[in-house]
DNA sequence: CGCAGTTTTGATGGACCTCAAAGACCGTGG
DNA sequence: CCACGGTCTTTGAGGTCCATCAAAACTGCG
């Protein structure tokens, strides 16, 4: 609504694209030790040996935005890692209705050990960039590997909090308040991502059209936009162009979700 | 609607007391090769010796339908597998909305080692046996014992994909779908108890109040009654009392989920 | 029998969906 | 530079599914 800066939005493309060659380079050198997820991801306990190891097995796939990464059903050959971007869990039914079951972030896990179809499609989103190992050299790997197998442990159990936290969004809120929990979340996961607390004033790119909002949600794109445009309304958020969110009042953001204040910490 | 059977649930009663006074017998001899979830536990891959050490440590508990287990917040003494009976895992907004995330049944796992507080509220809805481990000996015993981390992050991979099943159910599905889609499951894991695959003309008791079934579903209980009844009329269902369930045709309850035919397997 | 809890049934309203069209944004080509 | 089409978003009007409120029927139990 108010957005008249084509030369920002230029800009904005420049630098990503001088990120992309750059993360080219560095990933390709191999070298665990400088990966921006290796404390979060899978491999974060991993001794320096065991990292080794890895290196030998990984490699690196890169997905446009928009491109599929496996559909439900397919075989999976590998398992991932999101090293940059973002890409969507979802699942669709025979009529073309769709819910998005994940939002897979930086040092977020894909695939299944001891699983051979995929679950569910996974698609980019953003440009995204994959660590990969073949599904049979890692299953192998996690066997000799007890730091492997505990911390995907640990990043299950998680994940599995968060998709039951989620349960409650869809199952009991509205439409507001459903808006207002994604917002919240993904407030949260960008502060997180540059290491600093939310804090009043903060500000966050919006990676999801209001059509994958509604897939996350639960809702139609229409209710999306109006509930977005309705909490605009009402000072809560305020918006930058189409797809910057400025949160001048967290506390008042979280008032909206209907949760505790003290908050469900949904990651 | 049809229930005139007073005789007949008394009945069903002493034989449940029968049950119990059994298992008190059975379960207190600390023979874990007799268990009767010994094959689908996290104990599932345990060697021999394992098992021993495991039966050091293992203490039964009981509760009665109705009672809690542990609040959402509370400190975890100990983990568990439900061994019998059936327990919810559910959410409460502060106004009262309830959210159901879980449904605890005969083998799942109770606890997070690794984690202090309870996330959810664990509840017993019918009367329920948990083995129980206190937290410290069991995070020990872990991490000397490779098949317990292993079985338990395979138990955890297969929650995390029930949960996002269920999140398709939460989100995109109409309230006749919602019951459906809860009655096949439950007829799928009653048949898994008896080792049986479902079949047309089975049945099995449901063990929810339809306050319970609105909780998991995101529905009211008048919608829920509505919806019961509804699928009644169409004969995709009968009802014998109100608790227990018939099955007449497999294929069309399953049409009725809005799922594919070859069923999304949701354990 | 009478009471408390559960379930059913009915009437009404509202939150959200559906259908439709216009507006904003962006890249492309004249 | 502007016209053009494609995609995403907003806005509007109308309809429907389900929630809400209310009361009656049923069940088990003292």
């Amino acid at each position: 609504m108010t957005n008249a800066r084509p030369t920002l939005i230029r800009i904005k493309q420049d630098t990503s694209l001088v990120e992309k060659i750059m993360n080219e380079l560095r990933f390709n050198t191999r070298d665990c030790g400088s990966c921006p997820i290796r404390h979060r991801a899978v491999c974060a306990r991993c001794q320096p040996d065991e990292l080794e190891q890895l290196d030998a097995i990984k490699y690196y796939r890169t997905f446009e935005a928009g491109q599929p990464v496996i559909w439900s059903g397919d075989p999976m050959e590998f398992v991932s890692s999101v090293v940059s971007g973002i890409a969507t869990l979802s699942q669709t039914m025979e009529d073309g209705r769709t819910q998005m079951v994940g939002l897979l972030l930086p040092s977020d896990f894909i695939g299944r050990p001891g699983r051979d179809a995929a679950p569910f499609d996974v698609v980019a989103v953003t440009d995204l960039t994959l660590c990969c190992f073949r599904k049979k050299p890692f299953e192998d790997m996690m066997e000799k590997t007890p730091s492997i197998g505990t911390r995907l442990l640990q990043m299950t159990l998680d994940e599995l909090d968060s998709a039951r936290e989620w349960m409650l969004v869809l199952g009991r809120k509205t439409a507001r308040e459903k808006i207002a929990s994604l917002l919240a979340i993904l407030a949260r996961r960008d502060a997180s991502l540059y290491k600093k607390p939310p804090h009043d004033g903060m500000s966050f790119e919006l990676p999801l059209t209001r059509e994958s909002m509604a897939d996350y949600l639960g809702l139609t794109l229409e209710t999306v936009s109006r509930q977005v445009s309705a909490l605009k309304k009402s000072g809560v958020i305020e918006l930058q162009g189409k797809r910057r969110v400025i949160i001048p009042d967290l506390q008042a953001l979280v008032a909206e979700t209907g949760d505790d204040v003290d908050g469900a910490p949904i990651t």
